[in-house]
DNA sequence: AATGAATGAGAGTTCATTCAT
DNA sequence: TATGAATGAACTCTCATTCAT
């Protein structure tokens, strides 16, 4: 850890820098040369601060992960229930990861590079996501049901409505995609009366 | 392309040697001579049916690919309406990647490797998906609505239930996992009188 | 040797096909399957016929060496006297290599791969020469002196010329380039009188 | 470009180590193993200086091209005329190969493995032999004549006979055969009254 | 005579990491 | 703290040659 205020800056340069050269180019492709020259360090300064090119990686990966929580749980602070908070969190991560590409990319890619960091990040959310559920069921706002997999259905919605509406292709609002995503969720598929 | 028996029982070694060496170690760890000690085949042979290492790996891919699409559809067949379909369909799928653990992480590897063959994948999955919404809304067996996102939340929601019941832990059965989803989909969140 | 009429027509055709392959590519680069593959013949009949791929270039520059020196040979037949002969000569030296650039290559490049053909090459060239100037000069055509470097000397103008006027740029005729050159060995840069 | 002492002498190290592994073993058999053994540094080293075996080999000819020019034109500064230039320059090339048949292996070599050096190596030599005939055919010292192919014959001339007396076998000294050579272009081969 | 699958030594190149300054 | 030269393991891909058919 930095101990003076120009280690300080040099640490925040690094890890911005990685996060350009991992979003860029993915880990592998990644070189350490690529992320100091970014950073305007020399090589040997990256090891002053991480121990390997897989720690900065973790690093970021939690701070991704951190960010993109906090991001969705302040939008949806102000929800008046759980089924607009489910909507309006959606809109908010899908807006926020068309501004944010890298973010994407690392997180999946953590996967092949950091698995536990991916459980993690993953586990987390299922488990803010059961959580909010399990309050929301129990004043009664939804349906009742093992809130575990409904957590990870949604989870999984969220992140392929992200993926194909936030970064491959943007041709449909991000509030409009909740909206579908959240009405095939609140209302069901089946016919009505 | 093989023009003897012998090349074409060769070639058939040679992917399912892929399949266990990319499963096992991933595409960066995966080593060609893992790939050829695996099929029992010299060094170079492998050069003699494929172009390289991606190369295998894409052709894997679009294997794969194929083999999940062709096992839901199969198992979706006798299925008496689409909401019945889409709960056989998911409990297969899990089912499927639950005894075939490399598919998964192949495929998903994949965007990192060849992208294009990963959109080509869940694009393809998207439009089938589409289709059969479409139809069974127009049949009227299901509420309408814009299909493409609709077919889109439904994937990410297989994809990973799949990795969470099918790969990570299999503290619930299929069918189960299935019910809850579907449950979830087709009723809805919202509580009703 | 081939015995058979059909194995005599595929000699020549893997040789024509070497030619090509080897001109076209240099040694290094050209690969016995190029060779097999022009001559529409599978790649194990090549060492039906060579024991190796150093074998047909030898036997190529044996073949371009006498092709050189016949071609040569028969435009001076004619020739008035030595000085005559010189000229002509060249004159057909350049044309011929403008028609065959392959020849320039294969020969230049033997004295990396084949160095005893290449110097039989020049050796049985120079020594032509020295007994031509010998013969000359006895004749009293030609002012004496010491024939072997005065052979070596012409053979590199020849060779020189061959390459700037025959191969690199087509700037001047052969027949200018051969004046020029000729006047230049039998009047003298000295000015005189 | 090494930024530190201790890396411009490993630079100079490696360029040493090139000269002499290109020129005993020719490119294609000479090994990067080859040159970082002979300038006793790790392999990964030669790749700090150098991008790629071709270009060390590229900065060699460059190197050596640019020697050989010094040495002559220096050998040759104090000529009293055209003529007495040549004959000493001829020698004096011929001298220089003796001590360095490197050179000679390597300038050849390079018209297969970078024929855009090679040609500038003798594009380069012609320049100067034709401003130099020029000249002093303009102060009368010689014939006047098309100075470009003059000067090519001249430069066939002169490499071949640094090959036959320097390199193959040196039995003549470079004085007597640049004596011939010189002889036979300033005098000329026609016999006189 | 002809085929083409199989072989495996071999080499160039990359790059994370170390370390002396 | 910062530098950048040095390291060397590791890996992909090439291709001349062999050989069973």
């Amino acid at each position: 850890m930095p101990r003076t205020a120009r280690g300080e800056k040099t640490m925040r340069a690094l890890i911005e820098a990685a996060l350009a050269e991992f979003g860029d180019r993915g880990f592998h492709e990644a070189a350490i040369t690529g992320i100091t020259q970014r950073a305007k360090v020399a090589l040997g300064t990256f090891y002053t601060y991480f121990d390997s090119k897989e720690e900065v990686f973790r690093a970021l990966v939690r701070d991704l992960s951190r960010s993109v929580r906090q991001h969705v749980a302040e939008a949806v602070r102000e929800a008046p229930n759980r089924i607009e908070a489910e909507r309006i969190g959606l809109a908010a991560f899908i807006a926020f990861v068309r501004g944010r590409p890298e973010l994407y990319r690392i997180i999946e890619e953590s996967q092949f590079i950091a698995p536990d960091a991916y459980r993690e990040h993953y586990l987390t959310f299922a488990d803010g996501y059961r959580r909010n559920l399990a309050a929301a069921s129990a004043r009664g706002e939804i349906a009742g049901g093992p809130d575990e997999p409904r957590a990870w259905a949604l989870i999984g919605m969220s992140v392929f409505l992200g993926m194909r509406y936030g970064i491959w292709d943007r041709d449909l609002p991000p509030e409009e995609v909740a909206d579908v995503a959240i009405n095939l969720v609140s209302e069901g598929l089946r016919k009505r009366g």
